[in-house]
DNA sequence: TATAAACATGAATTCTCTTCATAATTATTA
DNA sequence: TAATAATTATGAAGAGAATTCATGTTTATA
């Protein structure tokens, strides 16, 4: 291959020059080195590019030939460049999420839809339930943005607080355990638990609730997707386990009756995990930043992540 | 503009690779050099190509732009380097025709027939009746080939005889002068000439015959096709003057009578002229033997422009 | 933790491109 | 047509850039 783009260039000048001389200062070189240049292409070549001692300069077909590829091939570099520039600043990019809590969806998807008119020229995509470990993919680059509640301290990842939330048990406002001020682990031994259907390390309930106390719920069904889960719970097929931010519409409507998780209630926090080397990037903040108001009673935020420990940042 | 063509080149070798060391060795360079090399990229543009110490290579979102980039150029350039290797080789190349003489048309269009099954990949064009100089756009490298019968001694330029040819006047078969051995100058002031739309000075009966001798005919018409001069002339609407190759079918069919200017005829030579540079071309060399061989009675050639001395060259 | 693999870095070298000065060629004008 | 101007070509020297070499640093794997 001996084709550069010095050649490419300076045939275009060329084409539009009246003479050698001409497009030489086009290009800002002197007129030898652009001799010395066309010469070294056409001795590779074996033929010339343009005709010589003819007033008008006038390029062979060889020569036009390499007009044509300069004029189909210095654009593209041009618009790649200038790309390549808006990657850099932060303006192009890619912001590839995944979600490891499924109750997530609820709130991300209002918040893509603002997110996405302040930057139009980032590529959002979302993906849900990976077979992967979704923090591993993260830092291959695979993925850009992992929305967890399970920070776990890896090199070159960085989890930003993005707000606290609470499980906590929905039931139907008939339900014997409605009444209650909270519940005890031993009160789910006799009931039907709907979760989603994902590992039960992933879920607090078992994590943090049920399993540290031995405890088994009589029975375990699945549901995909927060809708149904509720319309089960509503049903009276069985009790479920769900962050507030879920639950504030339905139970202010009087549909369904939470309560807390044990005496304290089981309460954590929401994470945006990112590469380090993404932190800095205004896309990402941003996101990070909507985010976090993603959230709100009563048309203030919940709580926002300031409050709370950045990780492995 | 920064991009240059080893960049894609590092860049793809890159992207099919399991780590620069890799890429390094494809592209027939040191791991230094590659690493150098990327680096002076990086700093340039401000954003990192790969992700840097992670098990399987993998490229950041600007790393894929670059590979999309080399991917649509290299496959161009390379395409280009083989056009231009087929140009010097003559496989490739521009064949634009113009003839000054008219009547060339009837044989022309035979000989382009089986040249365009020799060189499928010459680019072949025929243009008529040019309004500019014809030798001069063939000297500035706008056609490749006049055909002529008029050699001007031109700098840069060839006339390669293709063959001799009479110009001949042609009656029909009862006219008055069908019966003579040869026609006189004077013969024609009371006649009706025929001739192609041309100036006078490319006419070899004006030029040659009836204007050294000062005889105008009693009227002159025009016709652009050779089929509708002949057409005229057999039905003695007048008299034209043709060369001898235009006049072999309608002869011997007896439709039309023929006969010399002169006692000795009217003779010339038909040229190929072409550029210097352009007559060691092998697609430029089977044009002009072709061309030559045009002409031909009973299967005979009927004169090969091989007696006849070159012009120029 | 040790070892291997992968990538980064600085200095020296090699190579290529450009410039400078000037020659040779071609076009224009008196 | 000679003379002048314009254009292109060329050789040598200089500048600049890419590569290599040798080695350091970091990251992965046994």
């Amino acid at each position: 291959m001996f084709i550069e783009i010095r050649y490419l260039r300076s045939l275009q000048a060329i084409s539009n020059s009246r003479s050698l001389a001409d497009a030489a200062q086009q290009l800002h070189i002197t007129q030898s080195a652009l001799s010395h240049q066309i010469k070294a292409f056409e001795n590779y070549f074996e033929t010339p590019l343009f005709f010589r001692g003819r007033k008008p300069l006038k390029l062979t077909p060889a020569g036009e030939r390499m007009v044509s590829l300069a004029e189909n091939i210095l654009p593209q570099i041009v618009q790649a460049e200038y790309e390549l520039k808006r990657i850099s600043g932060g303006e192009l990019g890619r912001l590839h999420i995944t979600i490891e809590c499924h109750a997530c969806f609820e709130w991300l998807m209002g918040t893509l839809g603002s997110y996405r008119k302040n930057w139009p020229d980032i590529e959002v995509d979302l993906r849900m339930g990976m077979s992967f470990d979704a923090i591993s993919a993260l830092a291959q680059g695979d993925i850009d943005l992992v929305i967890s509640s399970d920070p776990i301290t890896t090199d070159g990842i960085c989890f930003e607080p993005l707000f606290p939330y609470e499980g906590r048990l929905v039931v139907d406002p008939e339900h014997n355990l409605a009444g209650k001020p909270f519940v005890q682990p031993s009160d789910l031994a006799d009931q039907t638990l709907i979760t989603y259907p994902v590992p039960r390390s992933k879920l607090d309930i078992f994590q943090y609730f049920l399993t540290p106390e031995g405890v088994e719920p009589k029975a375990v069904r699945h549901a995909e997707l927060t809708a149904m889960i509720l319309q089960l719970v509503a049903s009276k097929r069985g009790v479920a386990v769900l962050p507030d931010w879920v639950l504030y519409e339905s139970t202010i409507s009087g549909q369904l009756c939470s309560l807390p998780l044990g005496e304290q209630g089981l309460h954590g926090m929401l994470y945006a995990a990112v590469r380090k080397s993404d932190t800095q990037l205004s896309f990402i903040q941003d996101f990070i930043n909507l985010a976090s108001l993603a959230v709100t009673t009563n048309g203030m935020p919940l709580s926002t992540g300031t409050q709370c420990p950045k990780i492995g940042c």
